[in-house]
DNA sequence: GACGTAGGTCCTATGGAGGCC
DNA sequence: TGGCCTCCATAGGACCTACGT
């Protein structure tokens, strides 16, 4: 009934735990083949599995702290875990996931006021509750990719940042290639011929560089205007948006159609804005891409049950997930931020102009 | 450097690890006073955390184990995960979470042939990796709430169903109440003098006992008619779609408008559907809630999104994921389905007839 | 040389036996 | 004789160096 145990392998082999340790881990020893293959023999009839909390006392825990802010409240968030697991399982590791439920807009000012080395206690519970059990490294991620500052407690172990910048020197962290993505989605109107009437709804080029602006959203947006740039595109309009829902797209497209603006595409930066687009638009008897194209960011699942579905460039979230893993395992990893693509959904909702 | 030990504690109050150790846990001792301060201050000031590794050894590990299917894919699956974290720090515990891989539409039919008491191998890894790290119990949660086999090798601990009920006897779950849920959605109707134009989309009463059909279904079905029989209404019409997405939504009542029916109220088998059923709606100039109302299931986010924003019976996946730590951590937790209220959001969707 | 094991180590928890003033 | 505390032993499971024969 309990667990059997090293020694109970050992036993029924009739050889020491020493011997079996040896053979089950296939550490280079002088046993014979004979008594190998008893012991493993043992070892599955036993159904035996080495009991990690005992082996992390001496070796690596086989764990992987998966530290965010509200991620798990978010439909994204589930991806990057699931992408993390994944990889995790490759090496036989499993993860540990909490949330700090600090706000992630306030960057968490640590109190650098300690006496004494280390100060423990304005150090997040979340955190510590994980650093007890060992992991070999942690993950911190957050549901917005914004600047963080890893708490000091987390330092002791390996830490890669995902979908959040460091606000500190050498850091590995994984971002989406924003840039990159803003340069797709802005190039798909140029390949599509669309050289006017296109608005771009979200974030205006002069409010990139508010406070409250996140860095991914100014690269997003560096993207999209080098690729206008070089084509000597102005948009028609641009629209600043301080928050990225359904109402604002809705909001601010019907605002331009009752103003007669001719418009043929609609670049918003993110889906909920695209879908409140899609309502103005289906209101005003415009049709989706016929009278006008909607291009868009993320990949929400709500993209695709629009109609008809959303062209957009998706946030990579279960890559990102895996590559925060491999380079967390990775003792060699680069020290910088590792961007990962954002492919482009090519759906519906665009038209090539005639 | 390095972590600090329970030595490092007692060295530094001068004592023994054994009296450090009997009075960072409280045990009754014939301690001083003044020893235990002593012990108390040096554990605060090196920042001591117990190795939970090696507590393991000898008392609980304090951690839970999540298993599930595919839930961190889908974005319902981050809010029993999060409830479940929120419930199990309040305790000091902490959450290792993993996806067997298996299709939760096939049960997963372990073979009963095994030679000798325990089989490993047809045991899903993920499961045994999860066991090695020695948790205190299990919460097995799917996507969709179906049978489900625990795996024999879960059985070695405390075990808890989320969104899952048990195919066997004396297990302890936790479920939406689906059936309470069918009924206050339909007594809404009721109650807003509906008696008749409705429709119910999703799935036929008929169709309830099909082999595809989960129990959620048709409790929920079973609820919404309860209802109906009891204020002698029959639905205007039951269409049945086999996949309950945007798009069957649209074609069922795109199908309907076309065949001039009179329609009052839409009763949604879950905001997808009604997501589509908006879309064929607005196209065929129909207001809701001025022409047709509609209410709904499961509050997906999208059900915010929509204009007006959709009347829908929520799935409490944040409290189930409470309540399931919550079970698995009580001794005496009764072994029986616990049904979690499906609270109603009231939202632009519905509007009262004359 | 061929084959294998004893015993210390990681860190914590705890009961019982004894020491010191 | 208390009052206060410590050492020892043991346990928990696996790993590993250094020894046997």
């Amino acid at each position: 009934m309990a667990r059997p145990t090293l020694s109970d392998v050992a036993r029924r082999a009739g050889l020491s735990p020493t011997a079996a340790s040896l053979i089950l881990n296939d550490r280079p020893s002088r046993l014979s083949e004979d008594a190998a293959e008893r012991v493993r023999k043992a070892a599955r009839e036993l159904g035996y599995r080495p009991n990690m909390a005992a082996r992390s006392l001496r070796t690596k825990s086989q764990t992987i702290g998966f530290v965010s802010d509200f991620i798990t409240l978010a439909g994204f968030g589930g991806q990057m875990i699931h992408g993390a697991m994944q990889e995790a399982r490759k090496t036989e590791h499993v993860l540990l996931i909490t949330e700090t439920e600090q706000d992630p807009l306030v960057p968490h000012a640590i109190a650098e006021t300690g006496v004494e080395g280390s100060e423990p206690g304005d150090e997040s519970a979340a955190i510590n509750a994980l650093l007890d059990r060992l992991p070999e490294g942690i993950i911190y991620a957050t549901v917005r990719s914004q600047p963080v500052t890893v708490p000091k407690a987390a330092r002791s172990v390996p830490v890669v940042l995902l979908n959040a910048s460091s606000s500190a020197e050498a850091e590995c962290s994984v971002l989406p290639d924003e840039y990159a993505g803003g340069r797709s989605i802005a190039g798909l109107l140029i390949d599509n011929n669309f050289s006017s009437g296109i608005v771009v709804i979200g974030s205006s080029q002069t409010a990139i560089h508010d406070p409250g602006s996140t860095p991914a959203v100014s690269r997003r947006l560096d993207g999209i205007f080098s690729v206008f740039d070089e084509h000597g595109i102005t948009p028609l309009a641009q629209i600043d948006c301080p928050i990225w829902d359904a109402q604002a797209g809705y909001t601010a497209v019907k605002t331009l159609i009752d103003a007669r603006e001719p418009l043929n595409a609609l670049l918003c930066l993110n889906d909920r804005l695209a879908f409140g687009a899609y309502q103005a638009l289906t209101e005003a008897g415009l049709r989706v891409p016929d009278d006008v194209s909607v291009v868009s960011f993320d990949d929400d699942p709500l993209a695709s049950y629009l109609r008809p579905q959303l062209t957009t460039a998706a946030l990579p979230f279960r890559e990102m997930g895996e590559l925060a893993v491999r380079l967390l395992l990775d003792q060699n990893a680069e020290k910088k931020e590792h961007l990962v693509p954002m492919p482009v959904q090519l759906r519906g909702s665009l038209r090539s102009q005639a």
